[in-house]
RNA sequence: GGGGGCGUAGCUCAGUUGGUUAGAGCGCUAGCCUGUCACGCUAGAGGUCGCGGGUUCGAGCCCCGUCGCUCCCGCCA
C-alpha cells in the first residue's frame, strides 16, 4: 500500500464499496456527535466523508483532530446508511470507516478559516495566501487560469505560432512606463531593467526571420495599481507576425480569443464576429475607447436641437464656442423623476455641475417630455429629440454639455452608471470589439506642441512616400493622421493594444521629427532598433492581450488578485514573502549602491 | 502626488443623542450528544475600540493629527 494514499479524496464511488482505502488530506470540517464523529477530508480533488465511532480504533485520535490538520486515514469503504447519502458530493454515496488515523501535519489556530465563503480583509488574505488558496473559489480560479493558458498555447500553435523566451534582464527603455531596475554588480553605476513588455525583442524576432512569434510573457511595470491592473508584474499573450496587414492580425487573433472564451465561458454567448469601431466613433457613441457593448445605450450629438433654444444654459454654451456640443445619453425605462434626480445628484457628487434630463410620460394619449429642461426647450424641440432618440413613455434622456474633450470621460461614466442602475447590461454574455483608427498624434495644449497620441512605433496609415513628404508645420493634416493601431475590448475591459509596426527607419525618423524629437535623441535612445530595421526588416505587426484580464473575465471576478496565484497588494508589497525587503550591507557594497533616505542627503 | 470609503475580540460585524461593567455570530477551550454534512446543546476564555493628541464631569461615538487597508484620479508608449 502506498505510504500516503490509494485514492484521492474525490475518487471513491459506490463501486468501491468493500475495499480498504487509504486517504490523505486536510480536515475540512469536523462534526463530533459524541458517539459518532464525521470528518470531511479534503484534498485538491474533492471531499470524502470519514466516520469514526467508539468501536473504531481511530476514534480516540479522531476526537483530537482540528480544522485543517493534515492526516492520513485508513479504513473500509462502505455505503452511507439509507437516507444519509449526500447528493451534493460526487463521493456522497459512500464513506470511509476510519480504522487508523495518522497526523501528518497539525495546524495551529487559523487566522482565516478555509471552510465557508465569507469575505476577509485583503491584507489577511494576502499574508496567508496559502490558506486562501485552499478555499474553493480561489483554488478553482487558479486551476482555470492554467487551463486557459493551456488552451491559448494549443490554439496559437495550431495557427502556426511558435513560442519563444525573451530575456528578463534587459535594458531600460526610455519610452513608456517606469522601469524596474536591477543594479549590475560587474558594471558599477549601471542597471538592467525588467521588460515592460518584450516589444523590441519580438520585433527583432521578426527581423530575424521567424515569421510568427508568441509567448506567455511576464511584463514588469513600476506603476500604481488598480483593481484591473496588477502592481509590478503581469502576463501577456504576446504575439507578432511578419508580412501582415491589420486584417491578418485580426484574422489570427480573433479565433483564438473567441475560441478560448467559448471554451471557458460556461455557455455564455461570445460575439461571433468582433465589430470594428473607429476610435472617434467609440468616443461619440459610448464615451470611451473601451466600450462595454453589453450596455445598449448609444449616445448622440443633439447640439442642433439645443442651439438657439429656450434652454438658455445649453444655448449659451453652444453659442460661445464653435467646438462645444450637447450630447444625449438615452435611458430606456429610466423615466421617473426619482431616478433622474438621483442621477443628477450622483453627477454633482462626481464634481459635475449636474446632469440635465428629460423624462417622457403619457398625457392625454400623447407622449410628452417632463422636467425643467423640457419646459424650457419647448414641446416642438422636445418632440424632435424624442423622435431622434426613439424614446417613449417611461424612458428618459440625460444631457452633458460643453467641450466634448472635457466631458467625454464623464459621459462614458454616466452611460455605464445609467446602464448599470437600470439593469440594461446583460451580464450573461461576452461582447468583443476592435477599436481601430487611433489618431497618430494629438495636440498638447500645455506645451503647445504635437505629441504622439498612443504608440510612437506604430505605422502611420498613409503611403510611405506621402508620409515622408508631409509638412511638419501642417498641424491640421498631422492631427488628422491615423495610426495602424488597434485595441481589443471585451465587456468594457481593454484586453490589449496592438499595431502594425513602423519598420522603416526613414518613416520613424520623420514620425519622431513631427513630434519634435531631435534626430540625435532618437538615434541615441533607439539606435539598436533603428539599426536592425535598416538591415532588412519585414513589415510586421502584433498585439498582446493581457492574460490576467482574460482570466478575470472568464472567472467572473472584478479584481485581478482573485486570479493571480501570489499577488502583491496595492502598494506593490508581497505580504507573505515580505517583499520588498532590506538587503545586507554586503549585498549593497557588491552592487555599488548606497541607500539615501529622503531628508538625509 | 491627490481624493473618497473603511479601521471595535483570532475572523465577520452590531454598538441609539457623548452616559453604568462594549455585544452577537464564527473560531478557540471544557463538558454533553451514535448519522451529521453550515450538526445541535451548555459553560468559559478572549478587547489599550488602529495609534497620538484635544474638547468634555464623562469619548468606541465629537475635533485635530497620524498610520494601515481599499477604491478612484494622476500614471500605465
Amino acid at each position: 500500500m502506498h505510504r500516503y494514499r490509494t485514492h484521492t479524496c474525490g475518487a471513491l464511488r459506490a463501486a468501491d464499496i468493500g475495499i480498504e482505502a487509504r486517504l490523505s488530506g486536510w480536515c475540512h470540517r469536523i462534526r463530533d456527535h459524541g458517539g459518532v464523529l464525521f470528518i470531511d477530508l479534503r484534498d485538491h480533488y474533492g471531499i470524502t466523508q470519514v466516520v469514526a465511532d467508539p468501536d473504531s480504533a481511530a476514534f480516540k485520535i479522531a476526537e483530537t483532530l482540528r480544522a485543517e490538520w493534515v492526516v492520513r486515514v485508513d479504513g473500509k469503504v462502505r455505503p452511507r446508511p439509507a437516507g444519509t447519502e449526500n447528493p451534493d458530493l460526487p463521493t456522497g454515496a459512500v464513506e470511509v470507516y476510519g480504522r487508523e488515523i495518522e497526523v501528518l501535519g497539525p495546524a495551529g489556530e487559523l487566522p482565516m478559516p478555509v471552510f465557508g465563503d465569507q469575505d476577509y480583509p485583503e491584507d489577511i488574505r494576502l499574508k496567508y495566501r496559502f490558506l486562501d488558496l485552499r478555499r474553493e473559489r480561489l483554488h478553482n480560479n487558479i486551476i482555470k487560469r492554467g487551463e486557459i493558458i493551456d488552451s491559448i498555447r494549443r490554439r496559437m500553435k495550431a495557427q502556426g505560432f511558435f513560442e519563444f523566451q525573451t530575456p528578463i534582464l534587459t535594458a531600460s527603455s526610455p519610452e513608456g512606463a517606469r522601469d524596474y531596475l536591477v543594479p549590475s554588480r560587474l558594471h558599477e553605476g549601471k542597471f538592467y531593467a525588467l521588460p515592460q513588455a518584450p516589444q523590441q525583442f519580438k520585433q527583432l524576432i521578426m527581423v530575424s526571420g521567424f515569421d510568427r512569434y508568441f509567448q506567455i510573457a511576464p511584463c514588469f511595470r513600476d506603476e500604481d495599481a488598480r483593481a484591473d491592473r496588477s502592481p509590478g508584474e503581469f502576463y501577456q499573450l504576446d504575439l507578432e507576425m511578419s508580412f501582415v496587414t491589420q486584417d491578418d492580425v485580426f484574422a489570427a487573433v480573433e479565433p483564438v480569443m473567441r475560441g478560448v472564451f467559448e471554451e471557458f465561458a460556461g455557455g455564455k454567448p461570445v460575439t461571433p464576429k468582433f465589430p470594428r469601431i473607429p476610435y472617434q466613433e467609440a468616443l461619440e457613441k459610448y464615451g470611451s475607447d473601451k466600450p462595454d457593448l453589453r450596455n445598449p445605450i448609444v449616445m448622440a450629438d443633439v447640439s442642433a436641437i439645443f442651439r438657439g433654444s429656450g434652454f438658455a444654459i445649453f444655448a449659451r454654451i453652444l453659442e460661445k464656442s464653435r467646438t462645444a456640443a450637447v450630447w444625449a445619453i438615452p435611458a430606456p425605462r429610466g423615466g421617473s423623476r426619482a431616478f433622474c434626480d438621483r442621477m443628477n445628484s450622483w453627477a454633482q457628487g462626481e464634481g459635475q455641475p449636474g446632469l440635465g434630463y428629460i423624462f417622457f410620460a403619457s398625457e392625454g394619449g400623447a407622449v410628452v417630455g417632463r422636467g425643467p429642461v423640457a419646459n424650457n426647450l419647448g414641446s416642438e424641440r422636445t418632440e424632435a429629440l424624442r423622435q431622434k432618440l426613439e424614446l417613449n413613455d417611461g424612458d428618459a434622456v440625460f444631457f452633458v454639455a460643453g467641450e466634448p474633450q472635457t466631458f467625454i470621460k464623464f459621459a462614458g461614466t454616466a452611460r455605464a452608471k445609467i446602464g448599470e442602475e437600470l439593469g440594461l447590461i446583460d451580464k450573461g454574455r461576452f461582447e468583443f470589439c476592435w477599436i481601430v483608427d487611433f489618431p497618430m498624434y494629438e495636440w498638447n495644449e500645455d506645451e503647445k506642441k504635437i505629441d504622439f497620441s498612443h504608440n510612437p512605433f506604430s505605422m502611420p496609415s498613409l503611403r510611405v512616400e506621402e508620409f515622408l513628404a508631409l509638412d511638419a508645420s501642417d498641424r491640421e493634416k498631422i492631427l488628422s493622421l491615423r495610426a495602424i493601431q488597434y485595441d481589443i475590448v471585451c465587456n468594457g475591459v481593454e484586453l490589449s493594444s496592438g499595431a502594425i509596426r513602423n519598420h522603416r527607419p526613414d518613416v520613424m525618423r520623420k514620425a519622431f521629427a513631427i513630434a519634435g524629437y531631435p534626430e540625435a535623441e532618437l538615434e541615441q535612445k533607439f539606435s539598436g532598433m533603428l539599426h536592425a530595421l535598416s538591415l532588412g526588416a519585414p513589415p510586421h505587426g502584433g498585439i498582446a492581450p493581457g492574460i490576467d484580464r482574460i482570466v478575470m473575465l472568464l472567472c467572473g471576478e472584478e479584481n485581478l488578485r482573485e486570479v493571480v496565484l501570489f499577488p502583491m497588494n496595492q502598494r506593490a508589497e508581497d505580504l507573505m514573502m515580505g517583499a520588498p525587503s532590506e538587503v545586507s550591507p554586503k549585498q549593497l557594497r557588491e552592487l555599488h549602491i548606497r541607500v539615501v533616505r529622503p531628508g538625509t542627503s
